[in-house]
RNA sequence: GGAGGCGUGGUGUAGUGGCCUAACAUGCAGCCCUGUCAAGGCUGAGAUCGCGGGUUCGAAUCCCGUCGCUUCCGCCA
């Protein structure tokens, strides 16, 4: 931006310079700074007074001799107070030049200062990046948001959807924009709704994601759209979870699930060697099927940045003489491990440890078996089952696992669903912990034949896995009904680093499809009609073949600013009680909101009540 | 809904039954200081240890309850 020397100039704007932009080549011109104090050096006689904005930060320099009038005004001057100030641009005398600062090489000697707006000492350091109690930020989130890091992050969230917009505009896609107030759809996540003030004891809801428009734009021969889309779901928060997001929602028409895949792994192969600080450690992106991915990593959203994959010991202790192992077997269970990287020797508490952490993701137990080298080279197995185990059970059991001496052998025994999602868990937990993570390299994988249905427990019946949209996989169209659990759909979800970047699929485009799929989770037509008649009716009308995907934004962003948490890259976020501590919504409204909206309230009695 | 962690001057921490009349750093206020850049020196103010109850001769510390924040599980078509 000074390459020319030229001074940054805005547009309907007096003309004055940012803290972040001058150089050598400016020395000798008069300029004006605006900005926040970020550090004021009194030595009595001269005073440094640092001005901070968005671009950077610049010396100031009052002196005394120079100009006594702005020494007196620096005398007064505190953190964050807001100034203007007018002066030369020089060199830093020879010695004193500091090469940590983009503008290190040369001050402004002050000329005039004037205080904008003076400033109250704020509650936590802004001028350090030190961690700060968050409900504190939050309710000072303005002043969060003047630190460094949470600049850094705004500015690059707006880097990443730039990038997304040209890359898709270059690519014929349009933005389009949906509407925020929309239907209720009360399977899937819990709406946020809005009431109607027109149309008494109705309501809006806000969209859980722009799905059903996205088609609908489909259908209306729009061909390619994107949107950089605000979703809400009312359920509880994680770390990377929000009441509301945003997520890169596109659609194709013509399309299989190749041409989606394709153009999403491009769009973040060129983002990421676009703005990312770490390689991508694998291109083209490795896939996986669902089943792969769950046998392997224990997860549909394993984290390639590491090793340590599960394996399968069923069929060598099918026969053995623990019976536990026997008896899961025998039960049409299985017996699944991973290896330990030279902890053969971890402690008995350790292991205690381990194994409740097992116990909580559902396992029964935790065997455990320590590789030692004995003297002849062979394996010395130390574990509490050793005796029930042969040697040659527990040499198979260890190559299966890629175990060898000095290593640690964890192994479940359950139904296979279950042996997974441990070992899966113990998998990324023990991996972090244990420092085998490769986290100067950012992986992405695929997965893909996702499971069409998923017995939904509570209701008893066959929910769709990813949403009812979704098509099946031609060749398993003929066991949807029969038998549901092993139909797969053309939906796939595209990982990063043991996150869930997006889902997407390739939808279905046939009323009668379309109805069928409902018909098989258990809607009548009524039910049917009320809930979906739209988009029924729609496809009636020469609806293309058509599928896409919505990989949220902020964990992009998140990921790629290296945050562990989504609050990190979003301006105003709220808490874990989906509050927001700055503005103190949600909040009650008056009666008179109220009876205009025809609302009466039923407020829970208070506790002790 | 459930489980874990945390809660001590403005901020970040230490202190885990008596040495606490609560420490350290930083910030804040005042004074000194003309080349600093986390400036430096001196002085000072600032905490009913989240809240309530209990155990004890004695509680920041142990117990019970409660509130807040957070992480995870459930949940998230």
């Amino acid at each position: 931006m000074t390459d020319s020397g030229e001074i940054h100039e805005r547009a309907g704007q007096r003309r004055y310079s940012t803290c972040g932009e001058l150089r050598p080549e400016h020395i000798g011109r008069t300029v004006t700074l605006k900005g926040w104090v970020n550090r004021r050096r009194d030595h009595g006689g001269l005073i440094f007074l640092d001005l901070r904005d968005r671009y950077g930060i610049t010396q100031v320099v009052a002196n005394p001799q120079h100009s006594p009038e702005s020494h007196r005004v620096a005398e007064t001057v505190r953190n964050e107070y807001v100034l203007s100030v007018t002066g030369t641009v020089t060199a830093r005398p020879a010695g004193t030049e500091n090469p940590a600062m983009a503008t290190g090489a040369i001050e402004v000697q002050a000329e005039q200062i004037e205080v904008l707006n003076p400033a109250k000492t704020p509650p936590f350091y802004i001028n350090e990046d030190t961690e700060v109690d968050e409900t504190l930020r939050l309710e000072f989130r303005y002043l969060d948001l003047r630190r460094e890091r949470m600049q850094r992050n705004l500015i690059l969230r707006h880097r990443v959807v730039k990038f997304i917009r040209d890359y898709l505009d270059a690519r014929d896609f349009i933005e389009i924009e949906t509407p925020h107030l929309v239907k209720s759809t009360p399977e899937g996540a819990r709406d946020y709704v809005v009431p109607s003030r027109i149309h008494p004891g109705h309501f809006y809801a806000l969209p859980q994601s722009p799905q059903q428009l996205k088609q609908l734009l489909m259908v209306a021969g729009m061909d390619r759209y994107y949107q950089i889309a605000r979703c809400f779901r009312d359920e509880d928060q994680r770390a990377d979870r929000q009441p509301e997001f945003t997520q890169l929602d596109l659609e194709m028409s013509f399309v299989d699930t190749e041409d989606v895949m394709a153009l999403t792994e491009g769009l973040f192969t060129a983002l990421f060697e676009k703005l990312a600080s770490k390689p991508i450690l694998q291109k083209p992106f490795p896939r996986l099927t669902y089943a792969e991915a769950m046998l392997r990593y224990g997860s549909d959203k394993p984290d390639l940045r590491f090793g340590m994959e599960i394996g399968d010991v069923t069929d060598i202790v099918a026969q053995s003489a623990f019976g536990v192992f026997a008896n899961t077997v025998q039960s049409g269970g299985v017996v699944r491990g991973i290896a330990v990287p030279g902890q053969a020797d971890i402690s008995r508490s350790q292991v205690d440890q381990v194994t409740e952490q097992a116990r909580t993701f559902g396992a029964k137990g935790l065997v455990w078996i320590g590789l030692q080298a004995g003297d002849g080279g062979e394996l010395t197995p130390r574990s509490p089952v050793a005796k029930f185990l042969s040697p040659d059970e527990i040499a198979g059991m260890a190559e299966r696992l890629g175990a060898g001496p000095g290593d640690l052998m964890l192994l479940v025994a359950d139904q296979a669903p279950v042996a997974a999602n441990v070992l899966g868990r113990l998998r990324v937990s023990l991996g972090h912990a244990l420092g085998l993570v490769n986290t100067g390299v950012h992986a992405f994988c695929w997965i893909t034949e996702m499971p069409f249905f998923e017995w939904d427990e509570e209701h008893r019946r066959w929910e769709a896995a990813h949403h009812p949209f979704t098509s099946p996989m031609d060749e398993d169209l003929d066991i949807l009904e029969s038998d549901p659990g092993r139909a797969r759909a053309k939906a796939y979800d595209i990982v990063l680093d043991g996150y869930e970047l997006g889902s997407g699929s390739i939808r279905i485009h046939r009323r009668d499809v379309q109805n069928k799929i409902f018909e098989l989770m258990g809607y009548d037509d009524a039910e049917i009609e009320r809930r979906f008649g739209h988009l029924l009716r729609a496809f009636e009308y020469g609806a293309p073949p058509h599928g896409g995907i919505a990989p949220g934004i902020d964990r992009v962003v998140m990921i790629l600013a290296g945050e562990e948490n989504i609050r990190e890259v979003i301006a105003f976020p709220k808490n874990q009680s989906a509050q927001d501590l700055m503005l103190g919504a949600p909040s009650p409204i008056d009666q008179a909101q109220l009876d205009e909206l025809h609302i009466a309230l039923k407020l829970p009695k208070p506790a002790g009540a």
